[in-house]
DNA sequence: ATGATGAGTTAGCAG
DNA sequence: CTGCTAACTCATCAT
């Protein structure tokens, strides 16, 4: 049973109806003056990538395998070992120009795998950052709804106390006016 | 007198202010008794799909490719006949139980090769459901989302009316107490 | 076994 | 080419 309705009770954080209502236009001017729900923030999904290190080192189980052990790049004197001069992480970082440069001295079909490879590095952060961002638009829906319904009930309070004020207000008017009628 | 506190805002479209508010109240039920907004729908995201048949002629262009083509496949050796009897409809859709008898007839690798396929197909739609099923989330999200702005716009435009409202009776009981006072 | 989901891969579009 | 994303496959977890 929700006594909703009457007024003695003093159990509410806002005991002024009636004689005092300031209170209630305060509130009114928090909520009133933000005037278009469409202007909630959300802005806050972006900056979540970050990538960069994070050797996968068995990425699917199932990706091309090279063998990369740049710890200590070794800018040695062959190229016998061809493929092994550029680590993953020169391949997706270096600018396409400077890789080309390296890729020349290349075998054809050698730079050709490494193109390769720099695409399906490069898609797999793609695929990542894609991700992350689903899940972070998701959460931000998530909360501006909470926050939605939390204004929501918060107003619906507002009003349902302006409408018993007004209704004492007006019962108080048509008593002044009962005694003027005699 | 009464031009003072005459309702000015002739413009709005509820011309009911002071004198009659029942339209107020009326909108008030709608709103307050509908109390809880966790209660709102949500629950439509199901019922989405329904595959069974749409032969994925090329499901990635890269899954095994089964020839199906049972007019008259490529009889080439022995196996080509066993495989080609079970249709991927079939593999997908029968009993494990029903499928297995069939298999027993077949040599085993033809076996495994067929079961794995049965997963990979029912994986195939499984991830199809994962997929509609996230975005049914996210279209649902983004409903309620814009019913909800909608609602609380709604219902701080009658909170302002209210006040409006209630500002006029104030006034009104004012200026009959001073009445009283002379 | 079945179903669900994160992650890697591929195709294909857009810039 | 770069970046993005739908769809597929695979690994893994839970039932």
């Amino acid at each position: 049973m929700n006594s909703e309705w009457s007024v003695e009770e003093d159990s509410l954080s806002h005991p002024m109806l009636f004689s005092d209502f300031q209170p209630l236009d305060e509130l009114l001017d928090t909520y009133l003056l933000e005037d278009d729900p469409e202007s909630i923030p959300n802005h806050h999904l972006k900056e979540l990538i970050g990538d960069s290190g994070a050797d996968p080192s068995q990425p699917h189980l199932c990706a091309a395998d090279n063998n990369h052990a740049e710890t200590h790049s070794s800018p040695h004197t062959t190229q016998d070992f061809s493929s092994d001069q550029i680590s993953d992480d020169d391949l997706v970082n270096l600018p396409i120009q400077e890789l080309n440069k390296r890729l020349k001295t290349l075998p054809r079909a050698e730079a050709q795998m490494l193109r390769k490879r720099r695409r399906i590095l490069k898609n797999r952060s793609y695929a990542t950052s894609c991700r992350q961002r689903r899940v972070a638009s998701d959460e931000s829906l998530k909360e501006q709804n909470q926050r939605l319904k939390d204004q929501l009930r918060e107003v619906k309070e507002i009003l349902r106390k302006t409408i018993v004020d007004r209704n004492l207000y007006k019962s108080k008017c048509e008593r002044l006016e009962g005694l003027f009628q005699r």
